[in-house]
DNA sequence: AGTAAGACTGTGACCGGTCACAGTCGTCCA
DNA sequence: TGGACGACTGTGACCGGTCACAGTCTTACT
């Protein structure tokens, strides 16, 4: 670790500190840090000494101000309720952008527009240019943030479609109509008839599409009658569960859009004295850490965070750099437990 | 929302456009930015109109460079292991940091330091001057993170006590052994007689308070052949409820360090064919999420993760201007379910 | 031999703020 | 009436990078 020998005044070394020692000008030393295309041999060499010796670091904020660009991104959530802070998957998916992020010399800041205030504060931020680009964690079709990010055209790429922008904003997302029907197919392989469904709200992605792959798949076995609406939260889903027993006691099977519902289905079923999975069957969706803790362990969709966060990361890079604005579908993976 | 009528090359508002419509200086500009002392009445009325006009946002690269403060802070993990992100408090801290820091006008960018690459970095990163301050978020007392930021000092609160640098790095923490001893006398109260404890690691504070206030509260009553240690994991405090059985199979209680370690020990006493709580009570600590859906939901106590978010944001500002370097220790609330 | 092209380098303007300084008023008091 | 002082304002240097431009020195080609 290198210390600076108090060259100047105590003062942080400069690009023109690193010049003097190095006996060259300035734009050499910016010329040998970006790329160094145009520099002799000897004068890397004497800046990169150079370097070593004074422990010189760019300062970012000048950079900034000097190119235009933040060298940034934010991690945007937007949720006003605390369900995506309760789901611990949302923590790898923060993990995986923090460290593909880092990974590509740049910084993650986080931002929080959960109420009026708090996003009107996040407009000004980003149309102020303080990050290059978004990363996206929404998921209801009226979320406000969607049109002040595209009216102000700034480079943002959505986790899971962003329902409404589907074609103006790139998105990362899980096949939600293949996973679903994937699960179907797999109840109704396992000989189930009266397969239930508890989906997430209608005006997300997951409540949407995992529905109509789950119709989809059961075609003329499907029956809207067995479908009740969550909000992804348990008590949600014990709620919904207790309608669908209300209405149709014969259901052998329920496929719940998210593993916290799908736990708040198995309440309900226990306190309704039903065994799972002997008189019902439980499947979940998300993989959370949760699913292989209940009792019986859960039957559930495998999300892969960590390569929808890399893509993220990846996709925005390229969004920024003005390049393309695909979108990305990743499989799930269907993850047999006990319930189901 | 304020559209700037294209006044120079479509580029955004800068304090000298600002300055040109209010008929002033940028001097004065800068002025009524920063509170607006010695402004006549007038020349602010002019700047405040001329602001709202042409849509003028700071730029804080700009400011960040001519000041030599970020206005940023750090959210720093440096936990290797999974740990922190499988539980659902860390959420709860992450975004009452976010929300607290954007409510005084800053960012929080998130850094995580898991390996020596990522050290680096983060070290350098933080040494550069890229954040004015640190919320370190770490445990274990062979973190070389904390070693880093206090030789550089860099203005940093913990979260927990930081062992090793207790009297170094302020930190906000609950009251690890106060806690510890008001589950003991609860539990003692409750007429148990051998009550054992799963800790933490022994370099964690968590994992050496708990257990001093623990054994301090039972007195007499402590056995040591009743500890054995955990790393905060569920199957950790799985394998640790089993060793205790195997040792002492006339344990009547057991009190976890974590209500992850809880929720292993639940399935070790379960697959034991022993009840809870009426062969034997559990308890937890931290009241994360997890432990209300817990069967039987589990008696904990509640770390209160909003408000250490808070004070550790407030604190640091102060360390960071310079001023007082206090601890802030706040107190845990004993949540009683049917476990315990 | 003359010139053009290429490799390399230094110079200085610029990004958008802040801040120290100097200057212009008006007011009040000796 | 003159000077001191306070309120207010404008000017320009500066923060630490980037980048366009001009200039020098080789080398190669006609």
């Amino acid at each position: 670790m290198p210390v600076a020998p108090t060259p100047n005044g105590g003062r942080k070394p400069t690009i023109r500190d690193v010049a003097t020692v190095a006996g060259v000008s300035h734009g050499t030393v910016s010329r040998v840090l970006n790329g160094g295309r145009w520099v002799s041999p000897e004068a890397r060499e004497a800046v990169e000494q150079a370097i070593a010796k004074t422990g010189y670091t760019v300062n970012r904020h000048a950079q900034a101000l000097a190119t235009g660009r933040a060298n940034s991104i934010a991690f945007l959530l937007t949720e006003p309720q605390h369900l995506l802070f309760a789901d611990p998957t949302f923590s790898i998916l923060l993990r995986g952008a923090a460290e593909s992020t880092a990974g590509r010399g740049a910084t993650l800041v986080l931002l929080v527009a959960g109420n009026d205030a708090e996003r009107a504060n996040v407009a000004e931020y980003v149309r102020a240019g303080h990050v290059d680009g978004v990363l996206l964690i929404s998921s209801h079709e009226a979320d406000p943030m969607l049109e002040t990010l595209v009216t102000a055209s700034i480079p943002t790429v959505a986790c899971g479609i962003p329902l409404g922008f589907r074609g103006e904003i790139p998105h990362v997302s899980v096949d939600e109509a293949g996973s679903a029907r994937t699960m179907a197919k797999y109840l109704v392989r396992q000989g189930h008839k009266r397969i239930a469904m508890i989906t997430g709200p209608h005006d997300t992605p997951g409540g949407r599409y995992r529905l109509e792959g789950f119709a989809d798949a059961l075609g003329d076995q499907f029956d809207p009658a067995l479908v009740e609406e969550g909000d992804y939260s348990e008590e949600s889903g014990a709620a919904a569960m207790r309608r669908i027993l209300d209405r149709a006691s014969d259901v052998d099977a329920v496929f719940a859009a998210s593993d916290l519902m799908a736990a708040g289905a198995l309440v309900t079923l226990r306190r309704a004295g039903l065994r799972v999975p002997e008189d019902v069957a439980v499947a979940g969706f998300d993989d959370s850490g949760l699913a292989e803790r209940l009792d019986p362990p859960l039957t559930t969709m495998r999300q892969p965070w960590e390569q929808i966060s890399e893509e993220m990361v990846t996709l925005l890079q390229q969004v920024v750099a003005g390049g393309m604005r695909k979108s990305i579908t990743l499989p799930a993976e269907l993850i047999v437990r006990a319930s189901a």
